[in-house]
DNA sequence: TTATTCTTGACTAAAATAGTCGGGAATAGG
DNA sequence: CCTATTCCCGACTATTTTAGTCAAGAATAA
C-alpha cells in the first residue's frame, strides 16, 4: 500500500465519475476539464481500474466510463490498489542473515501495520465519500468493530 | 501523510531503538548493521527525527541515540510525518475555477481522508508495536472509538 | 463517412528516493 | 593532551517513480 498523489488522483477521479455519472457514460476529457487532471494520464489510470473491473468502458460517440458497479460496493482500498504498484517487501526475506534476527521482526510488524492501513481504507466506499462534507457516517463492521467516520 | 519505504525504514530504526535501547545510547553503526540500512542514510532520518524531538543524542564514544521519551508515547504518525515532507495539497487553492466547483469538494474529501489515515496511525505507539507479533491489542480512545488493532 | 472516444505502447521531463562522500565538532577514555 | 568514536551537516549522485506527452489505431454513434 502506497499513498502518493497518484492514488489521490485516482480517487478523485473515480469520485467524478461517481457523481456525475448518470445513465450516460462519462468522458475522460470530460474528467480532466473538471479535475484539471491531464487526458493522457487519466488514460493510463483508467486502463488500470478497468483491467480491475472497477470501471466499464464504451467507445464512440457519447461513449466513455462508468461505475462498474454501485458506489456503495467500491471502496477506496480498491482503487489505490489498482493504480499504485504494490509495495516490494521482499527486503530481507531469502537471505541467510535473517533468519531470527531482528531485521524479519520489524519487517513483518511493518507488514502487519500495513495491513491495517489496508483494512481501514476497505472500509470507505465512494458512496461514503459521495454523502461527504459535514456529516458523520457510522459502520458496524462483521467483527464488531465500531468504526466512526468524520469525513468533516 | 505519504506512505513510503523512507517512513517505514523511520519506523523500522525507531523500532529497533525501543528494543535495543537501555541505559546506554544506540549507535546508528548499530542500527545500521542490524537493520540493513545504510549509516548515511541512517544519519539523515536521524536528523530530522532529532529536530522533531523525537529522540536525544549523546556524542562520542559510547553516544548514540536514545527515544526522547517512553516508547508508549511515541506514534508511528509522528516518526512518519517527522521523515516524510508533507504532501503538497495546494492543486486547486488559489485558483479562480474552482470557487463552488467540484475540484475543492474532491480536494477536501481527501484531504479529509488522509486526515483519517493520520488519526488512525496516531493511535499506534511503539510501545504497542513492541508488544507485538501474535497478540491482539484492544485501545479505548477518548472520543469513545473503539479500535482493535490485530498486530499479528 | 466522420467525429468522437477508448486503447495501447513507447517515449520524455521532472521530482522523489536512496545512497555516497568529505569534512567537521563534541567527547569519553587513555 | 591525544585519539578513536560518534554525531552533525551540506553537497553531490544514481536510481526509481511519477507525471505527462505523443502517435497510431480500433470501435461506434450519428
Amino acid at each position: 500500500m502506497k499513498l502518493t498523489t497518484r492514488g489521490r488522483y485516482a480517487v478523485t477521479a473515480m469520485l467524478d465519475l461517481a457523481i456525475n455519472g448518470g445513465k450516460k457514460p462519462v468522458s475522460l476529457a470530460d474528467i480532466s476539464g473538471r479535475q484539471e487532471i491531464s487526458l493522457s494520464y487519466l488514460e493510463q489510470l483508467f486502463a488500470k481500474l478497468r483491467r480491475k473491473q472497477l470501471v466499464t468502458s464504451a467507445r464512440g460517440p457519447g461513449g466513455g466510463y462508468r461505475l462498474a458497479r454501485s458506489g456503495n460496493d467500491i471502496f477506496v482500498a480498491q482503487i489505490i490498489d489498482a493504480v499504485a504498484e504494490s509495495v516490494d517487501v521482499t527486503n530481507c526475506q531469502g537471505k541467510g542473515n535473517c533468519h531470527h534476527g531482528e531485521t524479519c521482526l520489524t519487517h513483518h510488524l511493518w507488514e502487519d501495520l500495513s495491513g491495517q492501513i489496508h483494512d481501514f481504507l476497505s472500509q470507505i466506499s465512494l458512496g461514503d465519500l459521495m454523502k461527504g462534507r459535514g456529516q458523520r457516517v457510522n459502520k458496524q463492521h462483521t467483527d464488531g468493530v465500531l468504526q466512526t467516520l468524520s469525513l468533516q
